[in-house]
DNA sequence: TAGATTGTTAATCGATTAACAATC
DNA sequence: TAGATTGTTAATCGATTAACAATC
């Protein structure tokens, strides 16, 4: 039923819905698809033309309702509610999202930290207690989370990802730089800082750096 | 001189390098394009697409040589030197970055940092002491840095970018949720982590969670 | 009405994939 | 030589941009 959409298209949406809930607060009543276009880098056309996947209608003329349209991208989203997820890997990176008050206004909420370093465990990050490794499968299971995170070292990242899989998680959001290998069926979005860093590193060497 | 390499393929050639080391440190002389794909998840003739902008050739029939092919990556990729970068907003994500070990491999050191809240001036995180944005914009003179990583809020980002700038800074990494202004000739890597989950919790509506 | 902005079609751009002769 | 894998060309795919009649 959902119509399938683009992952550009898909990554746009929530820098348009921002955009949305500033005009709202400033009391912007309509807001065009230049002005939305700006906050993500594109011309109007192409905002326009992701906003097809959206039942909301602009208006020609005056442009899009801002509080109408950032209520359906919030369905679109899933933003109302929250979405429960597990953390594996209590390390620097870990405890920083663990604790990222960011993710429940986009949907996410982390419900448990899992570690194997016996140091580690019982440690309090924010308000969860770090669990040991060993009860992660049954934990997302009986919990019935669907979202894993790995913050793991590279070496532990597959292992790791093969339990949430075990336990029945369905999207596995990874920041360990090594690609994981899991059935059909589960999504992986990786985040690999060593990419983006290059992407960074070369714009230095062509201007001039 | 430096050809100009599509930002695609430039966030898969740091996959492919650590694919090549991990070949190197296991005594395998030769990697095929095959195996190389594997790892950013392209087919063997986006592989080999990718590396006509490196001058190792490959032999037909065997494969890439590990050991040259690393070194050219090592080349392209500015791994061989380090690269300062100065980081502002010592939060949660900030202290991570800071001490994510990760990132001296990918040829970024990080060698100071700011904050504008008093409470924080002074805290040491990992070696660095956290400094007044004050001096931010004469310490990246002086030290003539190009890179900043800006971790702040999304209120203070933009002022960030503008005294990073006004320092002489060339490439911003930006994580805070918006999206910077800056003149030509800087660069602005933005994650959004928003954007991210977006296309996970999609992927979650779809596959029937 | 006049001015502004939409929704949509057509044109452009760039990246990915397939195929295969050349080469080790 | 036979088998494997390269470098490269051609075909495909998908996303972006431009243009404009329709609409408020």
């Amino acid at each position: 039923m959902t119509m399938d959409i683009p992952n550009p298209v898909l990554r746009r949406l929530p820098l348009y819905y921002r955009r949305l809930l500033a005009a709202v607060d400033g009391g912007e009543e309509y807001v065009s698809s230049e002005d939305l276009g700006l906050v993500a880098d594109v011309p109007s056309a192409q905002v326009r033309k992701d906003l097809v996947f959206m039942a909301e209608k602009g208006r020609p003329g005056v442009g899009y309702n801002a509080r109408n349209l950032a209520l359906r991208l919030e369905e679109l989203l899933g933003l109302g509610r929250l979405n429960d997820a597990v953390l594996v890997g209590a390390g620097n990176l870990g405890r920083a999202l663990a604790v990222y008050p960011g993710f429940i206004r986009y949907g996410l909420r982390i419900v448990a930290l899992f570690d194997s370093h016996p140091k580690k465990i019982g440690d309090v990050i924010g308000a969860l207690e770090v669990l040991p490794v060993e009860r992660l499968s049954t934990f997302i299971e009986q919990r019935r989370v669907k979202i894993g995170i790995v913050t793991t070292t590279a070496s532990a990242a597959q292992e790791v990802a093969d339990l949430l899989v075990a336990g029945g998680v369905k999207a596995i959001w990874n920041f360990a730089p090594r690609r994981l290998k899991v059935p059909k069926g589960v999504f992986v979005k990786e985040v690999d800082l060593g990419s983006e860093l290059a992407v960074l590193l070369h714009s230095l060497t062509r201007s001039g750096g």
